[in-house]
DNA sequence: AGCACGCCGACT
DNA sequence: GTCGGCGTGCTC
């Protein structure tokens, strides 16, 4: 009898042997008894028995049911998967898991249609004239009212007893929706005339359109403003017109819809969307269609690498340096390097978008592994921000501003443009502390300040978000003497309420734009200037664009400046880059303020002086004299307990397996160290840094001693992972 | 990771 | 006398 090798979703670093009618096809799903539980994995593996040994078999189990006809993916995807596996050192049912849609991998059939509810005509108009008292049905036919549902999403949103009502009514029935449907996007007209390109984009979109048939990695290095999307837009277009699909990963950030509009206006063809707020069986849907071929663009967050293609033609990731494209928990795969990858064995051009390059990017593009296309001047002739400095050092404060930066703000604002104003810190203040003995209001889980939400009245953990009621007393003295300290958001917002009184201003940060849609309804309200004022977190520094920003004030650098995070200058000058890059156009050049107690800062003073793209070189050539990143290579093995002292001590067991190797090719140990945030959820976190200027060699040592790792018996005590090239060090 | 088995404390 | 604590061991 034939065996097949399974991937199962366990966290174990091995396929498992069953037995099969027949032969199947790696990629194909299973059921397989696994333990006395029921399990669905993948096939990796096929073959006949080699030694038809009867006993052997006796051993293994049969698989209980194959749920495909085809594989899910591609070999290439295969490969991909496998890689991954190899590559992050991670368990391959695990690697299935996360490369498939939820749906996929609870079992659900890869079907043309699902079981749908719709209107009948008696339905229909009920819903153009409501008789019906039922308020929750009412909206359940004014819902379908917009045409067919999925029983299972509905279902999500009523309860059985209005939807049976509503069946027994014969006012809805079942049917079916298509999870696929032909498109004929090949045949797409543009629906608008392409602006024409500046000599700099011409140049890109024709470096790019000659090379359109093979892989080739670009890094299309653009200052903000430049017309990063009209490049893509154009070199897009051939590409769709050979009946090639493109996919273009796009950070988290919630501004896809925009993103996706400019696609579809463009092409007049439906773009697939994929992040992670849609419902399975949406992001299954567009999961199916883009397999089929039926959509010629698709864009995506992350996780929408993994999307099958059935004639891939190009890959673009926008805003490649953006670090939600690395996955910070279980398999902690990086969606841009994996774009490099794909794009390779898939054989199509690949396109890196930036204004603020990753060092890792940029120095592939500096050694020529990358094509360096640059773009360095706004669109519209619009002037580049300028940068300045404000000492903060002995000036005297309000809301946390230096004086002469609220002069220089009030004269912005009084010739009528907006003002940008922006903190890190959300909440009022970032810590409570008693005036009487010095002692700050902790978390106990996380032993950190909490941070006082003004507007709540009450504390909030930034690191758990454990929240609690404002104490009344100190809990060690007992004084009643407790004061803030240090400014939010929240509190910045009051403060220039006070001082601006007449000018009208809007506070964007994660508390104040929580909502589905809030955002986006902010931002439009701030382009159609309705606010003058604008004061928020790192959500203003991402993808959108504000042309009445005449004045960009940044407020706290000053921790970034001396962070333990090597990444920590490269991090900030993105941010400073991206923030004065959301500024300005032709009529109104923008300028840009940073108030520091450090104005002659090296990183501050080069970035201000010589702009980013030379702080960036400057930045990789400290980089190589450190040896670090990506000069090197380097990999994290992380430990949590509820004892510090046990994730400490199998981080020092885990050096001891690696240091022959290690020492031998000269690699090098940080560690183990308390990670920054010690302690998280009342678990302590410790680190164990391994680099090594040999990637090869790392990968090596990491194969070789990794079952010994697992063996260790702390190992199944205390919650460990293993993170391959680390992008926080948090 | 689950999910069992297994061997010691406070309870209807 | 049992219910249940979580230590340890296995999963084709």
């Amino acid at each position: 009898m034939p065996i097949i090798d399974v991937a199962v979703p366990v966290p174990l670093r091995q396929t498992f042997s069953y037995t099969s009618e027949q032969k199947l096809r790696p990629g194909v799903r299973v059921s397989v008894p696994f333990g006395r539980r029921q399990l669905i994995g993948v096939v990796t593996a096929s073959y006949d028995d080699p030694v038809d040994d009867t006993e052997s078999e006796v051993k293994l189990k049969a698989v209980t049911e194959v749920l495909d006809e085809q594989p899910l993916f591609d070999a290439t995807l295969q490969a991909l998967t496998q890689w991954l596996a190899t590559y992050y050192h991670h368990p391959i049912g695990e690697v299935w898991a996360t490369v498939m849609p939820t749906r996929l991998r609870k079992g659900g059939a890869l079907s043309d249609s699902v079981p749908a509810l719709t209107l009948t005509e008696a339905g229909q108009a009920e819903a153009q004239t409501p008789t019906l008292r039922g308020k929750k049905q009412l909206e359940c036919i004014a819902l379908l009212a917009q045409g067919p549902l999925a029983s299972e999403e509905i279902k999500t949103k009523f309860s059985n007893v209005v939807l049976k009502a509503l069946e027994e009514k014969a006012l809805t029935t079942q049917t079916s929706i298509r999870l696929t449907e032909k498109q004929d996007w090949a045949s797409f007209s543009l629906q608008q005339t392409p602006p024409t390109a500046s000599t700099e984009q011409g140049v890109a979109i024709a470096a790019i359109n000659q090379q359109a048939s093979h892989f080739v990695p670009f890094l299309l290095d653009g200052v903000t403003g430049s017309g990063k999307t009209e490049v893509y837009l154009q070199v897009i277009e051939p590409v769709l017109k050979q009946g090639r699909q493109v996919l273009i990963l796009v950070p988290e950030i919630g501004l896809t819809p925009q993103t996706v509009g400019r696609f579809e206006r463009r092409f007049g063809i439906s773009v697939g969307v994929l992040h992670s707020q849609m419902t399975d069986l949406a992001r299954v849907k567009v999961w199916q269609q883009a397999r089929r071929g039926e959509l010629g663009i698709i864009i995506g967050t992350r996780s929408a690498i993994f999307t099958p293609l059935k004639r891939p033609g190009m890959i673009i990731v926008d805003e490649e340096h953006d670090e939600s494209f690395k996955q910070q928990d279980g398999l902690r795969y990086h969606a841009r390097d994996l774009a490099v990858k794909r794009a390779h064995t898939e054989n199509v051009p690949l396109i890196l978008g930036s204004a603020t390059p990753s060092l890792e990017s940029l120095n592939n593009a500096l050694n020529k592994r990358y094509t360096h296309l640059t773009l360095s001047q706004r669109a519209g002739g619009a002037s580049h921000t300028q940068l300045k400095v404000l000492d903060s050092r002995d000036q005297p404060l309000h809301a946390g501003i230096a004086q002469g930066l609220i002069s220089i703000m009030r004269s912005h604002l009084q010739q009528g443009n907006q003002v940008l104003v922006f903190l890190n810190r959300r909440g009022f203040a970032p810590a409570v502390l008693c005036h009487h003995c010095g002692q700050t209001v902790d978390c106990k889980s996380c032993e950190r300040p909490f941070t006082y939400h003004k507007s709540q009245g009450r504390l909030q953990c930034h690191h758990c978000g454990a929240s609690r009621r404002m104490p009344e007393q100190c809990s060690e003295c007992h004084s009643h003497d407790l004061q803030t300290s240090g400014i939010g958001t929240e509190q910045l917002e009051q403060g220039l309420g006070q001082l601006f009184p007449d000018i009208k201003q809007v506070r964007i940060d994660s508390d104040a734009v929580k909502g589905k849609d809030k955002l986006i309804t902010r931002l439009d309200e701030i382009n159609a200037r309705k606010y003058q004022l604008l004061v928020g977190t790192q959500i203003l520094s991402k993808g959108h664009h504000f042309p009445h920003v005449t004045l960009v004030v940044v407020l706290d650098c000053d921790g970034a400046l001396f962070s333990a995070d090597f990444r920590a200058a490269e991090k900030l000058a993105q941010l400073i880059t991206q923030l004065a890059g959301r500024a300005g156009r032709a009529s109104k050049p923008g300028e840009m303020w940073l108030q520091t107690d450090n104005p002659g800062h090296p990183l501050l003073q080069d970035l201000i002086n010589n702009g980013f793209a030379h702080f960036a070189r400057q930045a990789l050539q400290e980089r190589k004299l450190g040896a670090l990143p990506p000069y090197s290579s380097q990999a994290i093995f992380r430990a949590e307990a509820g004892e510090a002292g046990l994730a400490a001590n199998l981080l020092q067991q885990i050096r001891d397996c690696y240091r022959p190797s290690v020492n031998a090719a000269k690699g090098q140990f940080i560690g183990p160290l308390p990670c920054l945030i010690e302690k998280r959820q009342g678990r302590f976190r410790y680190m164990l840094v391994l680099q090594s200027q040999q990637r090869a060699a790392l990968h090596s040592w990491l194969k070789h001693h990794l079952q010994e790792v697992e063996a260790l018996p702390l190992a199944s005590k205390v919650r460990w992972s293993l993170d391959i090239d680390p992008v926080d060090l948090s």
